[in-house]
DNA sequence: GCATAAAGTTAACCCCGCTTAACTAAAAAG
DNA sequence: CTTTTTAGTTAAGCGGGGTTAACTTTATGC
């Protein structure tokens, strides 16, 4: 580990700073879609990452399968998910986002892009280029972190 | 409004990664020493805005007094928080952190300095640099992009 | 001094997410 | 074809955080 004040001084500041802004931002967007954290969540990564099972909602929230189910039976009594019978497995279920539900998301992006407007407007031209190839540098070595851990679990 | 397809990509597939990485570390930490996330907030403000009262802590989480006081509470029983008659005016109490409640953030802290660690040595020396100036001008940004909210709310 | 406002607390109640346990139904194994 | 495993659901119950309502105690305004 080559250390480097710098660096983490600058990494934590933009943590602290960052983190709470958007925390908060999330969490009221959320609510005020009349969804909870855990739901919300849900349709974030069923956007993310595409149609998924009941199975896949418990792993990666690391719930029972019961809560899942109960879970997501409220997105789709709210009109933001749809929950099919796979036709390769009729036990399986495919979760998808309903019109609904990929306007909430369309909404969501929406405010956080208003903000990163608001940020770029505090930068100049050479600034936003630095910025951009900087977080492009971090976004890969984050997704790089991410690889190694599936190979080396903790 | 200056656009910038490169800044706003970056700066989105930045959010996406980090957010995700970030907030499951949080929750998992809060999780890990016994406190939900409310309680965990609690103890966060009153570490980085140092003492204040019950009523502070209802407005800044829009909550109310009552929730607020069974909150705290609850942080007393723990012994993360300390909660004392406020000398000025009696009626207010003055929470603080105990010791036990300082160990914990510093523990946080910690956790979040190994992940930065952990970026840190997926960059070269050179990246760092770059990162750590990009950041820096982010994280002014944001600062200035509070101070004027405060000028003129939403 | 007395009425009113302000700071907290307590209690009753609700909703939510989660768990366990018992169950249904379909697929896979033998 | 029967047994076992897999995917998901339902129901009961728990604990958490939130609210409203009623209350105590201390400050303030007049």
């Amino acid at each position: 580990m080559t250390k480097s004040p710098q660096f983490d001084q600058a990494v934590r500041a933009w943590m602290d700073v960052f983190m709470h802004r958007s925390m908060r931002g999330w969490a009221q967007f959320a609510k005020s879609s009349g969804l909870s954290m855990p739901q919300f969540s849900i349709v974030m990564q069923l956007h993310h990452k595409g149609a998924f099972g009941m199975s896949e909602v418990s792993e990666r929230f690391e719930i029972t399968p019961a809560a899942a189910s109960q879970l997501v039976d409220k997105l789709v009594q709210n009109g933001f998910v749809q929950r099919e019978e796979d036709p390769k497995d009729r036990r399986a279920k495919s979760l998808n986002l309903t019109d609904k539900g990929r306007e909430l998301v369309r909404r969501g992006a929406q405010e956080r892009y208003h903000w990163v407007d608001d940020l770029a407007g505090k930068l100049s031209a050479t600034e936003r280029v630095k910025v951009s190839e900087a977080l492009e540098m971090m976004t890969k070595a984050v997704k790089e972190l991410e690889a190694d851990a599936v190979h080396k679990p903790a």
